[in-house]
DNA sequence: GCAAAAGTGTTCGCAATACACCCATGG
DNA sequence: CCATGGGTGTATTGCGAACACTTTTGC
């Protein structure tokens, strides 16, 4: 291995997270404005450069958490994008991680040095955005994932720190997958998987019969949902 | 994005390939002897270096080209291995790639610049070798992953580029899944799929009554089949 | 008491599983 | 003619899909 071969000097190593959360029924991913160039001003995905004494999970977790506060993530590899191309600068290949927050928790950052802002997209929406690097196609790859892995890994955990009615997180279910599911299949599906408990509590909504308070179970492993 | 940075400066990328077959019931994965430091005269699986100019699939292909002379495979990206120390050389991140073989196929390319040999080892023996890098984790993931892609896609086609026999291919599923599966089932089951068709030939073996050859169709997507 | 949404139970159909017998060939 | 392995059919079961009624609350 010559580390000096032009044919490989100057590579890099993006890490990369697709972060989606759905608020009333929402799909949303969340963006940082770029400060610097290359992209300057353009909206992008929350990453960076990997850095030489870290790991690829320690890579992203730091850059999430730079940009967002956020920690105790639970995030999930789901792609590599390499193209010649993919950026401007130098070769650069971007590891694409997945995860899901709660809305709630996140406390932007607001000034860091690489960015200006940071803001919630409608999934929809994002399509009509001009993103930084080759992002549109990082989102697009993620939220197919997405679809995927809340059929089958407990990944929705982390949207509902404390606690769920059934009604939420099957509205949530619809807003992904983008197509209705039958409340009553998808009810007992749910419960008969042992995922979830019973909290004992109820949640009121407005002039309406009050939900149950379900949350998901401590250690729970990844397992076929549907 | 400062190309000298410290922090991310001299970083590489290796594509690299676990290519598998099934032989007489026995799955085996292809590795080739080092010539060149590190990790000189130990086994190691097939890849090496990204280059600039070309794009992830596009080196991983070369790379299994340069050693085996295979072209037209069906690979499919994995897996990422990434930990800070797994080259001794400088810091690499792996691009896991699979890919399943016709063992008749394979025309060892005996003498490389890096290479001295190649060889199919049985699954079941690779734990006790020591291998080049983290290639002992890569093909235990890599592994693991064929067992899911055997049931989910159409991986297995190009195991059998002349056809196959209902009890040949049958085997393969119990070789790789590491478990028995009804004879009967299995074939009701992968005729129903409409992904493959009878040839109107048969095959001999010794003795025995001769077994219909069937093929994969043309341009079979992917799809679950299990 | 009525509108709105939560909660519950039953039927149906299909696909996976389990299982037993007949058939074609070489020796 | 027999041993070996290939090829076929059927009964059962469990799960997902479709579907309608009752309950609780706020107003």
């Amino acid at each position: 291995m010559e580390k000096n071969n032009p044919l490989y000097k100057e590579q890099g190593i993006h890490v990369i997270s697709s972060l989606f959360t759905v608020e009333h029924g929402v799909v949303k991913v969340l963006l940082i404005k770029r400060k610097n160039e290359p992209y300057k001003d353009f909206w992008a995905l929350v990453g960076g450069a990997l850095y030489n004494n870290e790991d690829l999970e320690t890579g992203i977790e730091r850059e999430i958490e730079e940009k967002t506060g956020l920690t105790n993530l639970n995030l999930k590899l789901i792609n590599v994008h390499g193209k010649v191309d993919r950026s401007p600068v130098m070769r650069m290949v971007a590891i694409s991680y997945l995860g899901v927050i709660d809305i709630n928790r996140v406390n932007f950052q607001e000034s860091t040095l690489k960015t200006s802002a940071a803001e919630w997209f409608d999934i929809k929406d994002v399509k009509n955005l001009q993103l930084a690097y080759d992002h549109a196609e990082i989102i697009e790859s993620a939220f197919h994932e997405l679809k995927h892995q809340i059929l089958k890994s407990n990944i929705l955990t982390s949207l509902f720190p404390s606690g769920f009615t059934l009604p939420e997180i099957h509205q949530v279910y619809e807003a992904i997958l983008e197509h209705p599911l039958d409340r009553r299949n998808f009810r007992r599906k749910l419960l008969s998987l042992n995922l979830v408990e019973d909290t004992g509590k109820y949640f009121n909504f407005a002039g309406k019969k009050p939900a149950k308070l379900y949350k998901f179970k401590e250690n729970i492993e990844d397992t076929d949902i549907f």
